[in-house]
Formats: structure tokens, C-alpha cells, sequence
DNA sequence: TTGTATGCGTTATCAG
DNA sequence: CTGATAACGCATACAA
């Protein structure tokens, strides 16, 4: 042994073991004791946890996952982290996971299925309890094919497969009534008058197909003879907002029903380029409530959905079941229309029953 | 044994002995095998790969870590998932982790240093091999000492601890170059025509104070005389938006230099309530470069930061560090400004050298 | 009430 | 080129 030096904190991660030796009990005894197995004696128990807060003990999570065979994980797959909805699902889905002790493994599946595979795998690897996929590009089947599915919760899931009607979800799924919202917009506009209303698609997936069903529906069931038109996804090809509302702007419907509100403010900005004004030239819906709408000039009208809520909602859900056993239910949440600037109530052309203007 | 029933699929997870068995190998050689070490021949890799894949075997993370002392994780701690530019920064982050097939576990901090510090424990008991935490509430000293600071990283840390100088800056440090940012946009607003401009706080944070001092010494370096104002933060309290507008529609200066776009939209809103104009009675800009921003009507001026590539940046950091032991560096990003609408091009009162108006 | 021994699934060391 | 064996850090069945 040289004298010369000496490290400063070569600092060897101390173990259980060395928080045993300091506290002089037992390595069992020491785990034990952390965990307040109510057979250890106060005295003891104080003194562990005494000498582990003294050496500044961390448990090695890999160590307890082998042992215990889970791992207090949860996996979340997600889109893209950028956009406001996934956000706020994340940011919830976060918080209640981590109010149960649970940590989250967060992986952007970028709407590719290729990475939402590697995703599941990972997760798999990492052995979450369990799994949440939101709004993802692979089937329901594939998912549960890829995930115990009592392990596997499918948030706003936006796939055609999948009924939409609250009785027949199956278990595990969590999303939005979004026939729902659409009709109390579609209402809504048409009490304040509006008739030629057109439906502007966001993709092709399948809550693009219910929310166009439910204009379509609604406006035939309020007796609007006017046929409902429909905007852009022509094919596969993504348009830009600006080619899209130069075609808009070319005939103007009364108003525009958005697949999202991110559409419907980039909308608002080119169709503020090309001089048509919002509300007085066309009204605009959109839908999902994010923070910016209600920012907007003028602030959207929009079908609010409850998207913290949601991600929330999945972890507690997963949770319950990893701890209780419970069996996963199906839950449809009410979006809630919010009605601002972007609509209008419009004088009445003829003599039908308008909505009471103020 | 009851010949009754036989169960479906019990589903034991697959082992590695599973994948040497079904291979016909020793368990030693089916995991050499899969990670492809060049002693095992062709044929057993291909043999003991074929098994894996048959028997869908997923390696068991926990194990791998515990035996090699490293988990292939990163930690992210992050105030807000729900604010676009912390979620701009967790996506590039989650991005540039998975490429280099590290995963991230994410944990939002809230702003509170006792959430903060319960992730930073998180990340030691799962043992991160390295963290990232962005725009903390603790200080950059109490950070360091509870993670490793040769495996810490420091995104935008908001602490007045820090020098802001690009020479001065400690390793591990990735922040924009807020005053240049500053700098630009005065410097813009002052070349338009503007003199009487006003800074709106944003918070007590060290940022704020940085981008308030460099508006006032920009401003004095342009030789403008007429006194910055400077609105908000009164005390500790928050005030809402409302609130602020009510107060700068008093008396209105030309400018109004905002902590943050989100600030700046917010505001912009309520000043719309109040009937006064932007740009017409006061110009605006903002700070950050949200996608928003862009979208606002007016579109608002701002100086736009690399967010995303700040995020990506950390995680590349990061892992250099990790795996080359790399020293971790400071990297000072430079911010863009983006002339929007929200700032006009003023008609000279007198005869002071302007802009030159299109 | 506490200690001893064992195993969780992998990788790595050391023989063959 | 391949196989037995130990060790990673912890929790628990069992013994005392």
C-alpha cells in the first residue's frame, strides 16, 4: 500500500448490505426493516433506517425487479411528445403514475409502426407492469398480440377496427365520445343558423371517419337538406394547410367543422392570408380544446376533450389492476363543446327558427 | 394430475436456457451468440438466433443490468409535459436516446424542488446512467451533488448561480444565448422606430433576469434615453394575464418585450379585450419560438430557441459521455429572431435615422 | 425477533 | 469454439 494518496470518493454505490453492517443487523434484517415488516422491533428498525438515511442508501431497482418480479414500471407509447394533446396526456399519465410510486418509461412511437413496435419491446424488456398506447398506428389486435392484454390500455385508440359504441368497447380502452361532441357542435351551429357547413378531415384514421359520420349524421337528423362537404385527405398524399384553404376559400361553406384544432388554426391563419374573415365570412369548429384555442383571435369554438384526464385515467387504471387484480373496463369520457369567437349566430335569412340571439 | 382442463397458455417468459436449450447450446454460448461475439461460429449464431426469434425470446433488462452495471436509461426530469417548448425538448431528447438505443424515463418536476429531488432518486434507484434535468428549481450545486455530475446534464438551468458567459459556463450546461436573443429583438424594435419599450417579467427565475438586463443595456446602448418600464412579478405573487394588460393599457409604452411567447400570447389576448391593438398601439414580441406563435393574429414577432436540438443535444452529450467517457461540454446555443406582425415599422415622428421601410 | 441460505436471469471468468 | 460456474443486489423461506 502506497502512502501517497488516497481517493477522494472512489464512491462504491452502497448496497443494503453496508447500511446492515452499519445499523449491525443482519442483511435480512436490514430489508426488513426498510420495508417495515411489522416483525422487526421498532428499536431495530429505527436504527436501519437510521444508518440508511446516514449512508445515503439506494436500492437497486434491477436487483428488486429480478427478485420481485416486477419493476413498478409503466410504459407509455406516444405519438409525438410536441403536440399539445399528447402532452397533456403524458403529463397526466405521469402524474398519476407517479402519485402510485410508479415510474414511466416514455417512448414516441411517431406514428410509425416500426418504432411503436421497438416500443412494446422495450417495454417488454424492461419489464413494465404495465403498458399504455396512445393513439397508436397498429391494430388493437397486434397490440394485445405484442402486450398482456389485462397489462394494456388503449388510450383514444385511432384505429377502424375498433366499435365505438359505449356498450361494446372492450376492456382496456379509453377514449372520448367524439360522435358526441360533434353533434352538440353541429347543433350548435345549426341553432345559431349556420346551414352549408363543410367537414375538413385530419388523416385517415378512424376517428377522422367518426367525426365525419357525426356531422354528417346530425346535420341530416336536424333536417339540414344541404349536403355536408368534405375537404382535403384526397387520397394519401398530405396537403398543406394553404393549398387546402385556397380551396376553401374558393367556395366558402357557412362554416367548417375541423378534425382538430390545430387544423382549424392553421386554417384560420391561411384563410386569414387570403382576406376571409372568421366569424363574418365562415364560422370554424374545432375540436380537443387545446390551451392555444382559447388564445386564438378569434378564440375557437371547440369540442373540448379531457385529455389530462385521460392519461390519468389510464394509469390509475393500470394500476389498480396490477395491484388488486381488478379487471380493466372500458371508459368513454364526454367531450364538452365550448363555444367562443370563431362561431357566430347568424341573422336569419328566411324565417326559420334561429337560436335566441343575444 | 386432473385430465380436465389444460391452460391455454400460462405464458412463463422465455429465458435465455429456454433460447440454449431449444438451440441445443449451453446458456453461456446462447448469450454470446446474441450479442454476437465473433468466437462463436457462424452456424451456432445463426442456430441459437433462429431459436430466439422463434420462441419470441425478450431479454430480461433487470438481469442484464444487475450483472453489467448499466441499464442503457436515461433520466429526463422536466417541469411541464404540457408546455410545448419542455415538450419540444423531452421529444428530441426521447428521440436522440432511442437512437442510440438508451430509453428514457421521464419525470416531470412540477417546478417543485421536492418532486424534483424525488426524481432525482428515481433515476439513482433504477440507476440512469445518466440525467438529464431541465430548467430546475434546485440549484445546479445541490443537483451535481445528488447525481453524479460526470452523468448529469443541464438543460436551460434557471438559476442565478450560473454565469451566463459562453467561456464561464461549468461542463454539462446547454442553455441559448438569451441575451443575444434580447439583444436582436431591441435591437429590431429600436431600428423600427420604437423608443419607449417595456420588458414583462416572467417569474423570478434567473432567465428573466437576464433577458430584463439585456433589454435595459441594449437599449442604453442604442443611446435610447426614454427609461425602460418594467411590468409584473410584483413580489412573489402571480398575477394572471388579465390583471398585467389591465395595467399596461394604462399607460401604454410603444413595446412590450415579453418574458415568453406564452406570456406574450396570453397577453395579446386580454389587450384584445381591452380594445387595444397590436401592432397598431403597441408592438409585442415573445420568446421561445413556439409553434403557435407562428399562428397567432397577429403572428407574433419573437425570438424563436432551439428547443427540440437542445433536447437532442443533452441526450447525445450524454451518451458520448457514457460510452467514450467523453467530457461532458457547455454548449451556448444562439436564438433566432423571427420579425413577425406583431411588430410594425414606425412612421419617424421626427427625424431620427429608422428603419428602412418597405 | 433475527440470521442463513437460496434464487431471480444475465454476463463474464476460467477451463476445456 | 464451447461449457460449467460464479457473481450482480436484493427479498424471502426456513431455521434458530
Amino acid at each position: 500500500m502506497v502512502a501517497s494518496g488516497y481517493f477522494p470518493t472512489p464512491r462504491r454505490r452502497v448496497l443494503l448490505k453496508d447500511v446492515a453492517q452499519a445499523a449491525s443487523v443482519s442483511g435480512s434484517t436490514a430489508s426488513r426493516a426498510l420495508a417495515d415488516d411489522p416483525r422487526i422491533s421498532l428499536a431495530t428498525r429505527l436504527s436501519v433506517k437510521a444508518a440508511a438515511a446516514e449512508l445515503n442508501y439506494v436500492p437497486n431497482a434491477a436487483a428488486r425487479s429480478l427478485r420481485m418480479k416486477h419493476t413498478r414500471t409503466l410504459g407509455l407509447l406516444i405519438p409525438d411528445l410536441r403536440d399539445p394533446v399528447h402532452g397533456q396526456v403524458a403529463s397526466g399519465f405521469e402524474e398519476e403514475a407517479r402519485r402510485s410510486g410508479y415510474c414511466v418509461i416514455m417512448v414516441s412511437g411517431e406514428n410509425e409502426p416500426v418504432r411503436e413496435r421497438l416500443g412494446l419491446k422495450i417495454f417488454a424488456e424492461h419489464g413494465a407492469d404495465g403498458v399504455a398506447i396512445v393513439s397508436s398506428a397498429i391494430s388493437p389486435r397486434e397490440a394485445r398480440e405484442r402486450v398482456d392484454p389485462d397489462r394494456l390500455i388503449l388510450v383514444q385508440p385511432d384505429h377502424t377496427s375498433l366499435p365505438r359504441r359505449e356498450g361494446s368497447l372492450p376492456p382496456g380502452v379509453i377514449l372520448t365520445d367524439d360522435a358526441s361532441g360533434l353533434r352538440a357542435a353541429v347543433n350548435h351551429l345549426v341553432d345559431s343558423g349556420y346551414c352549408r357547413i363543410a367537414y375538413v378531415e385530419g388523416g385517415g384514421g378512424a376517428s377522422n371517419k367518426v367525426r365525419s359520420d357525426a356531422v354528417t349524421t346530425t346535420l341530416r337528423d336536424r333536417g339540414v337538406k344541404t349536403p355536408v362537404r368534405t375537404f382535403a385527405a384526397s387520397g394519401d398524399t398530405w396537403r398543406d394547410a394553404g393549398e387546402l384553404a385556397a380551396e376553401i376559400a374558393a367556395d366558402l361553406p357557412e362554416a367548417l367543422v375541423c378534425y382538430d384544432d390545430k387544423l382549424a388554426l392553421a386554417l384560420m391563419d391561411e384563410l386569414r392570408k387570403l382576406k376571409v374573415r372568421v366569424p363574418e365570412d365562415v364560422g370554424i369548429v374545432g375540436f380537443d380544446g387545446i390551451p392555444f384555442a382559447a388564445l386564438a383571435n378569434p378564440r375557437l369554438t371547440t369540442v373540448a376533450t379531457p385529455a389530462g384526464e385521460m392519461g390519468r385515467l389510464a394509469a390509475a387504471s393500470l394500476i389498480r389492476t396490477i395491484q388488486f387484480g381488478a379487471r380493466l373496463d372500458a371508459v368513454m369520457l364526454p367531450p364538452e363543446l365550448i363555444v367562443r369567437e370563431s362561431t357566430r349566430t347568424l341573422p336569419a335569412p328566411a324565417g326559420r327558427r334561429g337560436g335566441t340571439a343575444g
